[in-house]
DNA sequence: CTGAAAGCGCTTACAG
DNA sequence: CTGAAAGCGCTTACAG
């Protein structure tokens, strides 16, 4: 457990600390170390298998080359392959990052918001929940670097990456249409956040295009947090008292489940009787029969954006003014089998 | 982005900076600080929104109350709900959690030893790839603590917490054969570690118990790291020419995913010409049709008894020995449709 | 070309 | 009861 420092080099090599630090920072020649010696002092910490410790530096620098990444929730398949891009991401510039989830809980988030800061982080990647919009507000004119990912706050001029729900589902809701599927049923979230309201936005829009027989919004709102369980049961209960809808688009990859479940316990017929539309692809709609149309979010180039905007808050002057232009990104829809009506057998 | 110090604080009640750490850090009592200071020192803490800086207080004592995760893939499902479950467990403990995957890359899982080492993690919790072996035996001489989870290296003193791979996949069989299924094959991973081996071994010693008529054991080992596409095209052709086989077992979650694949393609009925059973649940088998009877590892118990085993290490006195004793936690079948003979229709 | 010294924000023996 | 001082391991202006 005992680390090589850089006095350690230093002695061994007979000079100062800060001869050492200028030669392994790259910047002897900066400094006209003579070659000599540059080579000695590496030769000597490769031998000694030195590393910086970064505590230190950190201490020193004030930067940690740190991220802080919050995501709703990283065992969701979403959320997790998004740590994934970002994390790769972020070691391209030479940052690492520290994940956590808010499971949707308010409270939670601010605490998390708190608990990065006291470690330093250098910058802040957050899906937030309505209830962090106080302190990421804060956390911003204290001048913290911060992108926001998946949902944004208008009113905040905070940078925000999205992928274009509105018209992904309008898309959606084309495909649908064009398959001949006419009443709509929509299940979404009861969240009144951006990417939920703009996907909501997106399928009424699409009904109101329809021209002859329009038919009327049938939306279900289900609780946030609300468990699996009662969401299938709430799903359930939607479909039963809504027979005459022909098919249904789902705004979540977790409504959709649940609401494979619903239909499996009633019965009904997928695409014959009920065509099933899902936001954000699974590999269970790939897997399940038939498999299930889905819109594929642009996770790559969310993950992508969100660290270079932060990358480059984090490297710009301090107290450069952001802009909250929310950078949208397309989804894209991917038809399968359960959007895809058979002719009737007549 | 300015940061109250302890220094303002001080300043601001008149006092010294130690004073102020002692009364924060709960040892007013101890050091006799009268209780009037205590009050106003508090006070004044609180209305400046005092956090101390972890950075500072990291290098003074040497701990950094971070944990160190290296899961095989963050975005596998097992992987991820482990995490959250060690999040939370650490959490209870005053510890927070970086976390990273090794994609089964040992270059990379060196990589990542190292980096958590530079940022001074006061314990690492591993899923260690073969080649990780070295690393982590240096690091543990060194005195570092570690616990391995899901797998482990039997030559090395370094506790582990398993789930009882061997009897899980043994029960698997034997509810397999009770339901008359009799040629079973066995689909798992090339990779030379002992959960995978332990399964293996359940599988072969449950046939070698088969009195009468005992089938030979019919196993394909897929290549680590095989695409999900190779390993549906290599389970397609080793279902091809096993045709007389009328169950398979599947050793991972994702090789069940990809066999599910393949069954399809080769349009094979499940149950009744395929009995169906993956070890390590998964949402989409629960979901499936028919549903995919599976063994489901006891992630929870893995998650909090690694935790608790790394926070005793790093509390004890340096230099404690660990043993490499395994705890092993016991799997759950999981019996669904997919392993449920009907009846033959004669 | 190179070294001595200050300082990042804390904690903790030590002294009074 | 409380304060002055050292020191964790670095980096960087400053001096020579």
């Amino acid at each position: 457990m005992k680390k090589v420092s850089l006095k350690d080099i230093a002695a061994a090599a007979g000079v100062a600390t800060s001869t050492v630090s200028f030669v392994l920072n790259g910047k002897g020649r900066e400094m006209r170390i003579s070659a000599i010696l540059e080579t000695k002092i590496k030769a000597l910490a490769d031998k000694a298998g030195y590393h910086p410790n970064r505590i230190a530096v950190s201490l020193r620098t004030g930067n940690s080359k740190i991220l802080g990444l919050i995501v709703e929730d990283i065992s969701n398949n979403f959320f997790a392959t998004l740590a994934k891009v970002i994390e790769k991401e972020a070691e391209s510039y030479g940052y690492n990052v520290v994940f956590c989830s808010t499971e949707n809980d308010d409270k939670k988030g601010r605490q998390l918001l708190n608990i990065l800061t006291q470690q330093q982080v250098d910058g802040f990647l957050v899906t937030p929940t309505i209830g962090m919009s106080d302190s990421l507000k804060t956390l911003h004119e204290q001048g913290y670097p911060i992108v926001l990912m998946d949902r944004n706050f208008p009113s905040l001029p905070i940078p925000s990456i999205l992928a274009d729900n509105y018209h992904a589902v309008a898309a959606g809701m084309q495909h649908l249409i064009s398959q001949g599927y006419n009443k709509i049923g929509f299940v979404t979230v009861n969240m009144d956040l951006v990417q939920m309201t703009q996907r909501e936005a997106g399928y009424r829009d699409a009904l109101k295009k329809i021209k002859s027989n329009r038919p009327a919004a049938v939306i279900l709102k289900v609780p946030i947090n609300t468990s699996q369980e009662n969401t299938v049961s709430l799903i359930s209960k939607f479909l039963d008292s809504h027979k005459s809808l022909d098919a249904i688009f789902f705004a979540t990859n977790y409504l959709g489940i649940a609401g494979l479940e619903s239909i499996r316990d009633l019965t009904i017929e997928i695409p014959e009787e009920l065509g099933v539309l899902c936001f954000d692809d699974h590999d269970i709609f790939r897997l399940y029969s038939p498999a299930i149309s889905s819109i594929r979010q642009p996770t790559e180039d969310i993950g992508v954006h969100a660290v270079k905007l932060l990358i480059e808050q984090i490297t710009q002057p301090m107290g450069t003014p952001t802009q909250n232009i929310p950078l949208q990104f397309a989804a894209k829809l991917i038809a399968r089998g359960s959007t895809i009506k058979k002719l009737p057998l007549i």
